[in-house]
DNA sequence: GTGTTTGCAAAGTGTTTGCAATTTA
DNA sequence: TAAATTGCAAACACTTTGCAAACAC
């Protein structure tokens, strides 16, 4: 774990606590692995085996089950670059991200490097959720 | 078909000799279904029904292979808002999407309603090949 | 005719679900 | 103990693929 990005002490358990969210053993180890070092990008396959590798004994329906939970908490943010692959992303601050198709790398956009000057006005009765910006590179 | 929309008789045909692809009967119905009238938003699924509704006999299959093929040739543009589900574009030129994940509507963003003052460098050695924004709206 | 395209059905990928067993409070 | 959570395996939705038959040139 990098120092730099190394979070407070229990933290992760304080996170589920707050959240209303038991501790169990497997969120408390997703947790610990999501949140106790940088910020960063996972899939559920991604997760998963590197819970796998922690010897973390968690199934991947949990693993699903968990992400979507933290996302719901407010822990994680879900972001849509790849039909077909749901990324989830620590940092739930406001932000955007490059994807790179070829790897499948994400990354995140310092906040300030992508203004967005004007937003336009929704259909009819809408109301802007969220505005997504993924800078789709190459190389 | 909206009369606004109109399209010159026989782009469909012009389009697919131009992008060197074969005119077969079902690329050829597709074409039509896609190009002949407003731009519009369609996946594998909706176009395939909306085919069996015309009367227009394609595999599924079919409808997949030709819309990527349609994609390579420039004629689509894949959009991704949904993790599990293909979106396609008639209108190539640069512009944004509003997304409403409630009921799976997309819509164009008018080019000028979006304006990005300012492109953040990508990293290391690579370049930027688009910029998606998604609107995600609620209503 | 020859190479391309199609359709089908099977396989593949990522994700969700039903439910009994386990765990947490 | 009661309610929440887990793991498994089956089900799912969407997409891709292999290959024989049909088609375009």
């Amino acid at each position: 774990m990098n120092a730099i990005c190394q979070r407070p002490f229990r933290q992760a358990l304080d996170r589920l606590r707050a959240s209303g969210l038991r501790p169990t053993r497997q969120r408390l180890a997703l947790a610990k692995l999501l949140f106790d070092g940088c910020d960063r990008h996972v899939t559920a396959e991604t997760l998963h085996s590197e819970a796998s590798s922690a010897n973390i004994r968690v199934s991947l329906a949990t693993v699903y089950n968990t992400l979507h939970q933290f996302t719901e908490a407010g822990l994680l943010r879900e972001i849509v670059v790849d039909a077909g692959r749901s990324y989830f992303d620590t940092n739930t601050s406001e932000h955007h991200h490059f994807f790179n198709e070829r790897n499948g790398m994400l990354a995140d956009i310092p906040g300030s490097d992508v203004v967005l000057t004007q937003l336009p006005k929704p259909p009819d009765g809408m109301t802007i959720r969220r505005v997504d910006v993924i800078v789709r590179v190459d190389g």
